[in-house]
DNA sequence: TATGATATCCTTTTT
DNA sequence: GGATATCATA
């Protein structure tokens, strides 16, 4: 028997030697779906099938890296060549390779949602329309729905429902802005991250002789996530997959939550129906969680209609009951849940790591993270996109695409006066209006700009900045094929004066943004060596050298998530009940479970919206191995406003015998932590509410400095903020003598200890090479930017 | 053109 | 409350 195949369940096994028929893979949480999914393809592989004829889509880039290690692992060096990414990221280079055949050229850049609401912006001012009315948020969200429905502008003025409804939301014009959008996209040689997958349908449907190339690569294909694919991802696969139907998908109904995204829980619910040959094969044994947990997770998720039926298990221990937390407000409830954290890790001698605080909101983190902080207990927090969603990293990344597509015009507006260079507003409106009448970019309108005689000293000055401008750009994008991506960054970083204009403003913020760049630019660096690496274990073609195409298309689709920060190692994890799906904790606090909060609101007047809220509780609760500990409050702040809270339904929801009596608030009792009597009539309970209040109050305020009670952590995630030893002063206009040497020791505030290996003299600077040895490797860093202590 | 003051909006968000 | 956007003003 094979050796991948050890270890297996039957089920487990079934599903992974089956993978010749089209399959569905029903993974409840926690039943080793990796582990199938992974060993299915090294299965495959093992059996001889190409690596190149397998395509594996995720959603996220984490997943995907995860997959390749594993089956590395089992299979060696093979695993590269399979054709193995997220949705976006192998449909975006697919999308280039046949550029052409749909009207973009190979150099086309990628908008991310800022880029599309302001370009949705300028149309609506354009056309004069009511910018109430046609919120850019609101349109963007409406244009994203149709593409990923595959609604094109011509279908969606042709649909009367479609339009009627506009009609009724009182915005008629939605359709022409939507066209409009997309034939400025095309335009500017740009897609955002919608088009990706729907330019791809496009390409797919009306190019049969490119269809017929792909569907003969991709002979196998397999899906991950299926749950959460909305309809522009399916028929990818569908239209793929038709000449063989070798498709695999893996999923859980009872984890679809991101139906507000245009996921289509239908995908994975009529599977059968559309490859009817299918086999179904259910993966229910749990492997995480004590059976307490996942029976528990059970008893609340029967209350939804519609799901597919499984029976969900856990071979474990019993494990402890769930515990349920009642605090008066959102800040003793964190004080509560941080303080039981503390005593639970402690107790059980376990790693920080080992528990997450998860939340429905964002928003909630801070109370959290005050807690946190008072106690000393190092922690580190998700929060969406936010090291991209930094301006500088914007504005470097602007350049950059700038440069690789000048027809980028959202890209040319961010960076004309980024910094300022006394190139106002009056001055891009009138490039924006030149390229306007000429139908050309604003780029090359510049051109035209700079031809017209200027009328007077005030316009000669401008018409000289933005030759300048021009110029500066231009001597860039000639070195980019003879610089290295390293050096390319930097060129624009510095020359832009991007770099000096945060130099100069001397605060913790602008440090901050320096070091941003600077890890944005060793991201080049890291690149490069990776994609060398490559070449140098066959694994890539020697022509296929790293590009700044590539790399950028590259940057544009990641999250935060899928830098994991080696320093965050031993640290409580704070993030949101959707970022926590995948992951799994020993324990687990889930926070704010009220009615209007978790569910939301938003969500509480369908039944749809409540199964879905139903499912992220699901989430929650799988996510943890051996204890849940679930808390709501009677007050929270919300807008500024204290309001009343209401415990969550889903509470109520779970099998009282898989709760722990003594916090189970359906008896009436008070959290014992609390120590608070039963009997406390009505009013007692407000005034101590009023009370609670008032200390609040009394704690926020800033108060004569103490001694801490308890010695600050010297790390959090807030850290890049903080400021550690002012960078040498700059001064020097010729290129000094570097003060540091090769072989020195020195330290960095994030990367700790480390070794100088190599200096390069640069035009103003001096470009180090430092090895921080294992957990950091070596890192490329600008003497002049990087805080380095020597040691 | 840069800055401070006021208005406005508040889910979730793998890409 | 607070982050962000737009506006008025020097």
């Amino acid at each position: 028997m094979s050796k991948i195949l050890e270890g297996l369940n039957p089920a487990q096994k079934e599903a992974v030697i089956n993978y010749t028929t089209p399959s569905l893979i029903i993974a409840g949480a926690g039943s080793g779906k990796t582990r199938v999914l992974t060993s299915r393809i090294a299965y495959m592989l093992e059996q001889g099938v190409r690596a190149d004829n397998i395509l594996a889509l995720t959603f996220t880039k984490k997943a995907a890296n995860e997959m390749r290690e594993r089956i590395d692992a089992m299979v060696g060096s093979a695993a590269r060549r399979i054709n193995m990414g997220t949705f976006h990221s192998i449909f975006s280079r697919i999308l280039r390779e046949n550029a052409e055949a749909i009207g973009y050229t190979r150099e086309y850049t990628i908008y991310e949602t800022t880029d599309s609401k302001n370009l949705i912006k300028t149309i609506v001012k354009e056309r004069n329309l009511d910018e109430d009315k046609y919120k850019p948020g609101l349109i963007q969200s409406r244009i994203s729905t149709a593409k990923n429905s595959l609604i094109t502008p011509g279908a969606y003025a042709a649909n009367a429902s479609l339009t009627g409804e506009d009609r009724e939301k009182m915005i008629p014009e939605f359709a022409n802005i939507y066209l409009e959008y997309c034939r400025r996209c095309k335009h500017n040689n740009a897609m955002d991250f919608d088009d990706l997958l729907l330019q791809t349908n496009i390409l797919l449907r009306d190019r049969p002789d490119i269809l017929l190339k792909y569907q003969d690569q991709f002979q196998y294909i397999l899906v991950d996530e299926y749950q959460d694919t909305n309809y522009a991802q399916y028929l990818i696969v569908r239209r793929l997959s038709h000449s063989h139907n070798r498709v695999c998908v893996v999923g859980d109904d009872a984890q679809s939550i991101y139906s507000f995204r245009g996921a289509k829980i239908e995908n994975i619910l009529s599977f059968k129906r559309d490859y009817p040959q299918a086999q179904v094969f259910k993966l229910e044994q749990n492997y995480r969680s004590t059976q307490t947990i996942v029976d528990a997770a059970n008893s609340v998720i029967k209350h939804n209609t519609r799901q597919m039926q499984k029976q969900c298990f856990s071979a474990a221990e019993q494990g402890d009951k769930i515990r349920i937390f009642k605090a008066y407000t959102d800040r003793e409830e964190a004080e509560l849940v941080v303080t039981d954290l503390r005593d639970r890790v402690r107790e059980g001698g376990d790693e920080w790591s080992e528990s997450a605080i998860l939340y429905r909101t964002n928003n909630q983190s801070l109370v959290l993270e005050e807690a946190l902080r008072r106690k000393g207990i190092p922690y580190k927090i998700y929060k969406g996109n936010s090291f991209y969603d930094h301006k500088e990293i914007k504005d470097l990344l602007g350049y950059i695409r700038l440069v690789v597509n000048p027809k980028d015009d959202e890209a040319f507006k961010r960076v004309i006066n980024t910094p300022a260079r006394g190139i106002g507003d009056t001055t891009v409106d009138r490039i924006a209006a030149i390229a306007q009448a000429a139908g050309c970019s604003m780029w090359e309108a510049i051109d035209t700009l700079v031809q017209q005689p200027p009328k007077d000293s005030v316009e000669k000055a401008i018409v000289k900045k933005v030759t300048d401008f021009v110029s500066f750009i231009r001597t860039v994008a000639t070195e980019r094929d003879i610089k290295s991506l390293y050096d390319f960054g930097l060129e624009l970083a510095t020359r832009s004066g991007l770099i000096t204009s945060y130099r100069v403003t001397n605060t913790p913020e602008a440090q901050s943004a320096i070091d941003n760049i600077e890890e944005l630019l060793n991201t080049m660096q890291e690149y490069t060596e990776r994609t060398e690496a490559e070449i140098r274990n066959g694994e890539r073609e020697e022509f296929e050298t790293p590009t700044v195409e590539e790399w950028l298309a590259n940057v544009m689709l990641m999250s935060d998530m899928d830098n994991e920060d080696p320093e965050s190692n031993n640290k409580v994890t704070l993030m949101t009940v959707h970022s926590a799906k995948g992951l799994e904790y020993k324990y687990v606090y889930i926070v704010g479970c009220e009615e209007n909060l978790f569910p939301s609101l938003m969500a509480i007047e369908s039944l749809e919206g409540v199964e879905e809220e139903r499912r992220l509780f699901y989430v929650a609760l799988t996510r943890a191995k051996k204890l849940a500990t679930l808390s709501c409050t009677d007050m929270r702040f919300r807008w500024g406003q204290m309001s009343f809270s209401t415990p969550s339904r889903f509470l109520s929801e779970i099998d009282s015998k898989y709760v722990e009596s003594d916090f189970d608030l359906r008896g009436a009792r008070r959290n014992r932590a609390l120590n608070i009597d039963e009997q406390e009539d009505a009013t007692t309970v407000m005034r101590r509410r009023y009370d609670v209040r008032f200390q609040e109050r009394k704690a926020t305020q800033p108060t004569a400095p103490k001694p801490q009670p308890q010695p600050q952590q010297p790390s959090y995630s807030v850290d890049r903020l903080k400021k550690v030893n002012t960078a040498p002063a700059s001064g020097s206009s010729n290129l000094a003598p570097c003060s540091y040497s090769v072989g020195q020791r020195v330290s960095h505030p994030k990367f700790g200890q480390g070794t100088i290996v190599a200096i390069e003299p640069l035009a103003t600077d001096h470009k180090l090479e430092v090895d921080f040895g294992a957990t950091y490797g070596k890192k490329t860093l600008l003497a002049k930017l990087a805080k380095l202590t020597v040691l």
